[in-house]
DNA sequence: AGATTGGTTCGAAATTATTCGAACCATCAG
DNA sequence: CTGATGGTTCGAATAATTTCGAACCAATCT
């Protein structure tokens, strides 16, 4: 048994592309789910995507290309996986890049402000 | 005559949208124009590509994409045109971004810090 | 006017990204 | 072991981007 090639690749932090890295955030689907990671690390299965329906191959993909930018760590957990940001090793490649993310309000402003989850923000 | 509409559109500040800001900075020859503008206006003719064999037809599809992100700003100016970025309009709809874009050091940093040491990745 | 310089726009061709189903693999529950 | 859950990977179809030449336009010479 011991086959234990689940880990899959992840970029060093020095070998993080700050194009790639924007490439990756430039997806809005994407962009969502590193908002999401950005309250900390979630299993995957608890990470969800603006549509339900999408199925689980295209959520896959898209994790591959946020992993494969460095942006997310995605390690295998229990029975599943659980993903987290990698915040510190995209701080110091990218200083103040993904708090200026993070805080940027999304452009489709046209949506009811119902949240109410701002972290460390401003007032 | 009279056919003096030769200024191109440029999104207000309001319509600005992150994934497209995003995405317009995720290619390493616009980024690179972005770079040169951070310096200050510039006439188009004086901006230069990487590769200086590119055609004309390409950099101004290059310019276009910053243009409609509302990156830069692009008018009449004399016989040709003048290319700005548009940092105040950035730097109010996304507060830090585009300063940490152009402070970061580009892709590949695999020089340098000779410490050949083990990769940030998790052991 | 005519020639020159500087730039945009329009197609079409080539490249690259995204999407999704099917097949596959690992882990946990019975 | 069997089945169910959770995810990755592969391949093919689709969609989006990029690239470039050709045509075109505007302003500046001579």
């Amino acid at each position: 048994m011991a086959t234990e090639i689940l880990e899959l690749p992840h970029p060093a932090r020095s070998d993080l592309r700050l194009t790639d890295v924007l490439f990756a955030l430039s997806d809005p689907e994407r962009l969502a789910i590193v908002r999401q990671l950005a309250g900390g690390p979630l299993e995957m299965a608890q990470c969800h995507l603006s549509d339900p329906s999408i199925p689980k191959s295209t959520k896959s993909h898209l994790m591959k290309v946020l992993r494969e930018a460095g942006i997310i760590r995605n390690e295998p957990f229990g029975r599943g996986r659980r993903l987290s940001l990698r915040q510190h090793d995209l701080d110091a490649r990218f200083p103040g890049l993904i708090d200026s993310v993070l805080s940027a309000c999304d452009g489709d402003a046209a949506k009811g402000a119902s949240r109410a989850g701002s972290p460390a923000g401003k007032p």
